[in-house]
DNA sequence: CTCACTTTGTTCTAGTTAGGACTAATATAG
DNA sequence: CTATATTAGTCCTAACTAGAACAAAGTGAG
């Protein structure tokens, strides 16, 4: 019946998430949302911002900001969308792919220094865990539209 | 080895929480890191803002603003601390306090419908599993010199 | 005591963040 | 076909975020 130390965790290991792994991406010269969006672009097709948005959990407000920031660092460009007026796609820029072929596998190895810690089982026992507990907030959160 | 799935299920469990959290702090005229600082100031002496910044996880630079805001709302006040010059003391107002007492006990009805979902078991091994992994990273975190 | 170091909180900057208003383009009902 | 509704993305606002530079105050070694 008590939840308070499970949220309190869960916002503890978050936080301690991202003080690990933001430094290592500032390290790159890039941000936590811009090396997201770069990693979901990465050996794809271009894709519209609506579909960037929600592989990155970014709300589109947001996301004009961030790719407005990754076009002036010529890592990412917008091109028209042929079949859609209304949208463009994004896809990564040469420089883009070539940052991503450097960062990504980077902060990989980075990341995995501290998974590693954990053993197979309690990963996917943690998963799964989680997910349920996501199942249960998501069934009560008022809907979102979807951006 | 493959710990991708476990660091989206984390990342998405916590956007999960604050979807579901934050929209019911907002019904309260409240911020998430307003309502997070009042509850941490409630049925407490007056603390600093250092102090209050270990508490609730929010960095000195962010904490001044989030106060500033609280002052205006007439929610909070700073006073002067009579054993450290450098120091002030944060204290709920008799507002603050009447604020807490509504809002507290509401948003934890609203987080109990959701954890409520959860067996007492699964509650106690997901917040030791969760405190395993943010160990694992907390060793590896460069530090971070405490505010 | 005095100078160097540390600590506390504010200020500043750059970048998210969500949400709502807005425009342009598409889709749909009649 | 046409008026309406929906959708995609941008712009705007208010707020948060970390980190670095800064001033004021305290601490400590000599």
């Amino acid at each position: 019946m008590d939840f308070l130390p499970l949220l309190r965790e869960v916002v503890r290991s978050y936080q301690a998430f991202e003080n690990f792994s933001t430094p290592h991406i500032k390290s790159m010269n890039l941000t936590s949302p811009q090396f997201d969006v770069i990693a979901t672009l990465a050996n794809q097709p271009p894709m519209t911002c609506k579909a960037l948005g929600e592989k990155t959990l970014i709300t589109k407000g947001t996301l004009t900001g961030i790719l407005d920031r990754l076009e002036i660092k010529e890592m990412v460009e917008r091109i028209t969308n042929t079949e859609d007026g209304r949208s463009q796609k994004i896809q990564l820029t040469t420089k883009g792919q070539e940052v991503f072929s450097h960062a990504f596998p980077s902060h990989m190895k980075h990341l995995q220094s501290a998974f590693n810690q954990l053993s197979q089982e309690e990963i996917l026992n943690l998963t799964s865990s989680l997910k349920k507990l996501r199942d249960a907030m998501e069934k009560l959160t008022p809907h979102l539209k979807e951006q």
